[in-house]
DNA sequence: GGTTACGGT
């Protein structure tokens, strides 16, 4: 069998890819014995993902790795592998952790595409050991290729490892201590893999976090203060004072603005009882984990919402609608805030109002890295990135507004409603507006049957408790501005 | 946890 786990090493046979992951990431598999026997009878057929136990390396004639499975002989002193030859089920943590690392690869590929294309001519492999950011590469010490150790503990990611010294002992480059691999042969969409180690260069798995830098760099010499908005909040003595940095490089929508169009969303628009609250906030949390999932596919002819690109592919026809697979990018994500009174406010956060904040229409961002390159620039100026900053607290204004939820009573009428004190929604109805912009809307042309609960009450809610009374929010209006636009 | 490893183009 020809595998992969997405990770790279000049050792490893075929340059490019033809069916394979491109660059050297694939390698071949020999399965003896029952192995082989096993295989057959489970079916591996391409494309699938597999957890393979006790793989030997071994350099061919040519010194290229590749791994063998021995069969067990009976009369040694040897133990039999559980089930060395296993298929992986879709909800096995392995198959996770792999598709990770499937993600980050493509990345790291177009990523050296890009510099290659830059750069203007050098050849693919180099410019590996050039990218580097990986926390602490670790050796270890015999390690086993894909297999027995079953330690998830050392999270998804592969530790690169040192180059190998084939010949002599078992590879000294494992990909993990434990990592699953996927079949190929042929047919496997374009690029695979994942990090590069190659000689003991830890490779960059992250290739959002620019963020961080372009924070530090522009600072206006003479207004290190400058740009608040006329928002000056309260706040008990006993909360320290939300720092101020952090704000330098951005310019956030400022208060005023957000208050006129509220008032003109309110103005023009059905809502009476319509809750807006302008906050400055920061964000602690968001969903989905990666950016790269900030966006995704959504059926254009139907609302049904494809899964994250990072974890599938979309399918050709729709599972909503079963015509045929017309899609188009729409934002989708959700911040955790916590304001300047540590309230904390979960936020919807959906296509149009993710296009204003960023500035950018959504896009494929797993296929096009300038596109993901613009969105988490922008978003790093809020302190939102892959790559964790815990160092910076980073306050930003925004706007948002309360979601409305229509009763619907598939529940016994008024069971929900004594337990709310009348005004909430049943868990079904707040089901069906979760994340549903075209039930956001129309939930607001039909004002909600009694006054919603006042400010006070919302706010001094923690997000589970809001959660529990069936509050979600929406961001909307808000912008992130860059100083020098 | 403890143990061993051939062969094929």
């Amino acid at each position: 069998m020809i595998l992969t786990d997405y990770t790279e090493h000049p050792q490893l046979p075929f340059l490019e890819g033809e069916g394979r992951p491109s660059g050297q990431a694939s390698i071949i598999t020999t399965l003896w014995d029952e192995h082989c026997q096993t295989a057959q009878e489970i079916d591996i057929k391409v494309g699938d993902l597999l957890y393979l136990k006790n793989l030997r390396p071994k350099a061919d004639a040519d010194n290229k790795i590749e791994l063998t499975m021995n069969g067990f002989r009976p009369g040694s002193q040897g133990f039999r592998p559980t089930e060395p030859v296993r298929k992986l089920q879709p909800n096995d943590p392995f198959v996770k952790s792999l598709r990770l690392r499937k993600t980050q690869y493509e990345l790291h590929l177009i990523a050296q595409n890009n510099e290659r294309i830059q750069q203007n001519g050098s050849p693919a492999n180099q410019g590996v050991g050039s990218v580097s950011n990986q926390p602490q590469p670790q050796p270890q010490p015999t390690s086993t290729f894909i297999t027995h150790s079953t330690a998830l503990a050392n999270s998804d990611l592969p530790l690169p490892l040192n180059a190998p010294k084939i010949p002599i002992s078992p590879v000294g480059a494992p990909l993990s201590s434990a990592s699953p691999a996927i079949a190929t042969t042929r047919t496997t969409q374009a690029p695979l893999q994942d990090i590069l180690p190659v000689s003991n260069t830890p490779l960059q798995r992250e290739p959002s976090s620019p963020v961080a830098v372009k924070r530090e760099l522009t600072r206006q010499p003479g207004s290190p203060t400058r740009s608040r908005s006329a928002y000056t909040p309260t706040r008990p003595s006993s909360t320290p004072a939300p720092p101020a940095r952090g704000s330098v490089d951005i310019e956030i929508s400022p208060t005023f603005v957000l208050m006129n169009k509220v008032k003109q969303a309110i103005r023009n628009t059905y809502a009476e009882g319509l809750r807006f609250v302008k906050l400055r906030a920061r964000v602690f949390g968001f969903e989905p984990a990666n950016l790269i999932d900030f966006s995704g596919p959504k059926c254009t002819k139907c609302p049904y919402k494809y899964p994250p690109m990072s974890e599938c592919k979309p399918p050709r026809w729709c599972p909503g609608c079963g015509l045929e697979g017309v899609y188009k990018f729409e934002y989708n994500f959700k911040f955790k805030l916590s304001d300047e009174l540590n309230q904390l406010f979960t936020v919807d956060v959906d296509d149009e109002h993710a296009s204003t904040l960023i500035g950018v229409a959504a896009g494929n961002m797993l296929r096009n890295e300038n596109q993901f390159k613009l969105v988490a620039d922008r978003l790093a100026l809020i302190g939102v990135s892959n790559v964790l900053d815990q160092s910076e607290e980073i306050f930003f204004d925004c706007c948002v507004r309360q979601n409305i939820v229509r009763e619907i009573s598939k529940e016994p009428m008024g069971r929900s409603k004594k337990r709310t004190g009348g005004s909430l929604p049943s868990p079904i109805a707040k089901r069906h507006t979760y994340g549903s912009q075209e039930m956001d809307e129309t939930g607001l042309s039909e004002p909600s049957p009694s006054p919603p609960p006042s400010t006070e009450e919302a706010t001094t809610s923690s997000t589970d408790v809001q959660a529990s009374l069936g509050l979600t929010w929406s961001l909307v209006f808000t912008e992130i501005k860059k100083k020098d636009l």
